[in-house]
DNA sequence: CACTTGATTTCGGAG
DNA sequence: CTCCGAAGTCAAGTG
């Protein structure tokens, strides 16, 4: 990892064109030879910056560079496209080089897949009588988050998410559509939905009730409180 | 801009709880009070961060801490939640820091913004007669990016992406079902889609096929190639 | 390999 | 301010 402070300034071809004028910045050289352009602002995104596969060359700056008091040329160039990242040198006011090594990696708790297994482990959130069939139900056109049965009887598709936005419902009634079709899954009935979330927003809310899909609001930490209780009675 | 190499843990507790085992990493403090937690690899995400705004507060280790061999602890509080971060630092290999000022930002070119005047300032690509009524016209569920009339008078809805996937075909079919039930749109008869990106998936094709929505695919060089010549002539 | 889906997404624009 | 769509999204899992 080399890390650079400089006054610089930065040009990007491909995807689309972006220049970054003249100013003084942190550039960030990693062991893939990926540059990351950071600013002492904004968020964690750079930039500007290149992905790896790259590799990054120090090159002669031309004669017009020269002219602008460019004193080197970084040409930071994609493996497998076009792209490339040209930064200009003005000034180098800090420049070192460390060892890492090979990150052991982030360790997760509390996404998606953990709010729908909470969820499957205590479906009768839902409703009385309500009885898991299974996680991750496999259609034609790709999963379904739960399937389970309401207390008549009738199948009722679960889609989660962490936050309920309108291509989600999009996506619930893709399924509805489809497993509606299925006269094993109708047999007790149509296939009703349900649309969970942590937070809904309101136009998915709407979509949602005006295609007679249920929304549900999730507490995360509810469920998981419930789920400490339970395993504590063991 | 504060740099610090360090053999480091760190957990983020707040929206999900994650952690980051011992290793030696790159600690970037902006001047906001972000941190930006980065390995030797990976993309330009950070393994860890805290967003702005924050605040950063060196502590002393505890009683466990010192026994682990903690030098210092760094905690990272969001301004507006109870979200923080917690940097245990066993060893400090560099530490500087430096002034850089407020960055000048980003010029971009070649979004979908462009290739949305573009089109709008070239609607008779699309066909002999076509003419403009306005580029983000408004519907109760969102901005249909072009509305145009074609040769007949019949109003056309255009959605414009950079890339067709599946979901922009579902999004203009919403607008269309919409747009269909206004009688001010419809005088000239339906309201026809066109589906145009650089580049259409196969899969998004299909569907917008299917749904009679007609897919042309846009080539931004040569719209800007109009574009420059016309500009010429004046 | 391509395709799909989630994300502590971030970012920008409109209402 | 919130809400919503786009992103040089990135990254992980699956067929």
């Amino acid at each position: 990892m080399r890390v650079v402070i400089a006054r610089c300034s930065v040009d990007y071809i491909g995807r689309l064109t972006a220049h970054l004028p003249l100013a003084t910045r942190l550039l960030m050289v990693k062991a893939d030879g990926s540059v990351l352009v950071h600013s002492d602002g904004g968020s964690y995104k750079p930039l500007n910056w290149m992905a790896p596969p790259c590799a990054m060359a120090e090159v002669a700056p031309d004669a017009e560079e020269v002219a602008e008091g460019v004193e080197a040329v970084w040409l930071v160039q994609h493996a497998k496209s076009e792209d490339h990242l040209r930064v200009r040198l003005h000034e180098v006011l800090h420049d070192s080089s460390h060892e890492l090594g090979i990150d052991p990696g982030l360790v997760k708790d509390g996404v998606e897949a953990h709010l729908q297994r909470l969820l499957a482990e205590h479906i009768h959130t839902l409703g009385d009588g309500y009885t898991l069939v299974r996680r991750e139900y496999m259609t034609a056109i790709g999963p379904v988050d739960i399937l389970c049965k309401d207390g008549s009887g009738a199948s009722v598709a679960v889609e989660i998410k962490r936050r309920g936005e309108i291509d989600g419902v999009e996506q619930l009634t893709r399924y509805l559509e489809l497993m509606n079709r299925d006269p094993h899954l109708t047999a007790g009935g149509p296939v009703t939905g349900v649309f969970a979330a942590q937070v809904i927003r309101p136009q998915a809310r709407t979509l949602a009730t005006d295609r007679g899909i249920r929304c549900v609001t999730l507490d995360y930490d509810a469920l998981k409180g419930i789920d400490d209780v339970e395993s504590r009675l063991f």
